[in-house]
DNA sequence: AATGAATGAGCATTCATTCAT
DNA sequence: TATGAATGAATGCTCATTCAT
């Protein structure tokens, strides 16, 4: 992955620093050296320490927002879109090991982190599945009593907890494919109306 | 909450600081003026600040597990077993937002804090619930396609991302009882055999 | 000079620091070092390194108060008292070359380094001069035309510059007795010929 | 006030700065900003942060003495010559309240900010008022027994802090004229009333 | 067992100075 | 000459842990 300048390699340093190590335990020192560059230009380009970890979140989620979009701009059935949705979540965090540890686990303790710091590019990824079901809704594919609020962290929640798998290395595996497949039949057949059929 | 001894004052006092400032930030004299003990007393019970976590995991999911356990031991249908866990679980983490913030949280950072650390508790509170789905499936109640494996994950991460709501804050709130019924409803209806009835 | 406790073993070696090496030049870990206790020590002492400063300026000056009060106690012609000022103020700046220092140098900084710190013991020690010139003046010994609040900048800053040359240690020298009578000599009859008109 | 180069907008803008924050406080990226000059340029006409500071003493004073050189060429009496020596100190200190810092408060650390360095213009300035002292003496209107180089010190200590207050901006105030007079007034005739001994 | 004063290792951040352009 | 991005050494302060009492 190469670095356009120092500012995104920066970040990319900090992710697979933040990563490895978890924020407190990670050292400026440890991202300049994965950067290559020198301590102090990290603060020409970022504030402190926390501001880092929100530019990663905001500069990587917002990559993956990008990218989910796209793909669901060639889509119009809310059952397909759910599935891309899964698919492409799942297999960015298998591939993209240090984005999935630092979303999974950073990204729960900003708040108690860093004072009023809203995770709005995070809020922003959720939503593209709540709006992926009340699409469903209004077409009637999706049964009109499941709350969208509720259901997407319900459904986010799933695919986050099933990915953690594969950054914390629990022996028990399976594949991009199987787990998509899995949660898609646990959750799709669960929001179908009734006369909707499964994909 | 009356603590029988000093290594369980202890602990109280370290679940309510760690949910509050979290772990990094959450210092060893603030633990000893919560459990009213000097910074020094709490090396009589512990060997060191992680020890402290641990402790913390081990104790408080331990706890969680036999009420859980207890409450299940009375009922026999895996739907009502799913639906006993399910607002058991909500309940409580609504109930005891110390305790939530530290599973939602500072249970995550875990791996990465404490090198060889594995959360037996951790690991045995979700496996009730794929022994639910096993239990289902010998019966022909839950689909035999569906892996408990992944299930498990799934089913957890999704009360888990739905009961943070709780502990962040968010303005969108709902109670433990329309939970509980939005995460049956999609997850029941999702794995049930065709024609086993949803509750 | 035999530390009571700590906090003025820490005061004494401050001043020394302060006074070899200037406010910025001096380290938290030379202080520590020469007081010997641990960096960390201090701080169970100090808020931080401002504060060891203001300390410093606020003991010592305070016992230098107390000196010179307790010797002018005994004395009631105006004269003999500004004699006792002089000669106490110019015999502890050259035995105390440290505490000579400080105020010398670091007390003129303490403006700029510390807001809203106002010397307010600095301000009792000179204050000092001008209620003997008031006590002078009631008696018609001081002249009236002589406003108190100038004499007294004007008397210590020649008492301060004089005293400048034992520390920074310029060739030219003079005793304490010799700069005394001088100082008394200039101050109280002027540098004019009897016979010579002021303008 | 326009300067002439580079040099020049540089040491007036260093002034100001070393002023405003004192030597330690002041980034080089300040004075440059104030300048107008980047950085690096500073580099080429000084060798570092010490020559910066040095230059200022020897050329704001340089030019002092020039001043006041000039405005004595033209008098012959030394009782005048004091008198223009007090004014002409006190309203350019008044005046210019940057350099009044400076002198007041920087100067005082130079020896121990800069091994090795004299401040040989300071000393020169000074030594302006013990040559008019010594010219008063040949003449017999200053006492014999007054020693120039105690005397020089006192008075241009007395200068000093009287003019401090104009910088530290206490309540108390007076005019230039006000605080020449009283010096003249204490300087030239002492305090003590016409028929009061001296001791 | 209990205390809490003392320790000292460890790190985010600053800023004088350099040097490629 | 002039620039300003990059460097990296340097340090005030925190806090987990120890240990004399």
């Amino acid at each position: 992955m190469k670095a356009a300048n120092k500012h995104t390699k920066i970040i990319h340093a900090a992710t697979k620093v933040f990563a490895k190590k978890g924020f407190f335990n990670a050292r400026i020192s440890d991202i300049a050296k994965e950067a290559k560059v020198a301590d102090g230009t990290i603060y020409l380009y970022f504030n402190n320490k926390f501001d880092i970890l929100i530019s990663v979140f905001e500069e990587e989620i917002g990559a993956l927002i990008e990218q989910v979009k796209k793909l669901l701009s060639t889509e119009d059935d809310p059952r397909k879109m759910i599935e891309i949705f899964t698919r492409n979540h799942l297999s960015v965090m298998k591939k993209n090991k240090h984005l999935a540890e630092v979303i999974q686990i950073e990204l729960r303790q900003s708040a108690k982190l860093i004072k009023d710091y809203r995770n709005n590019k995070f809020s922003e990824y959720v939503d593209i599945i709540s709006s992926i079901i009340k699409l469903g809704q209004e077409r009637s594919i999706y049964r009109a009593t499941i709350r969208p609020g509720i259901a997407k962290r319900a459904f986010f929640g799933a695919l986050d907890e099933i990915s953690r798998v594969w950054t914390v290395g629990i022996a028990t595996d399976y594949t991009v494919e199987e787990a998509t497949q899995q949660i898609l039949d646990i959750f799709l057949c669960g929001i179908l109306e009734p006369d909707a059929p499964c994909l």
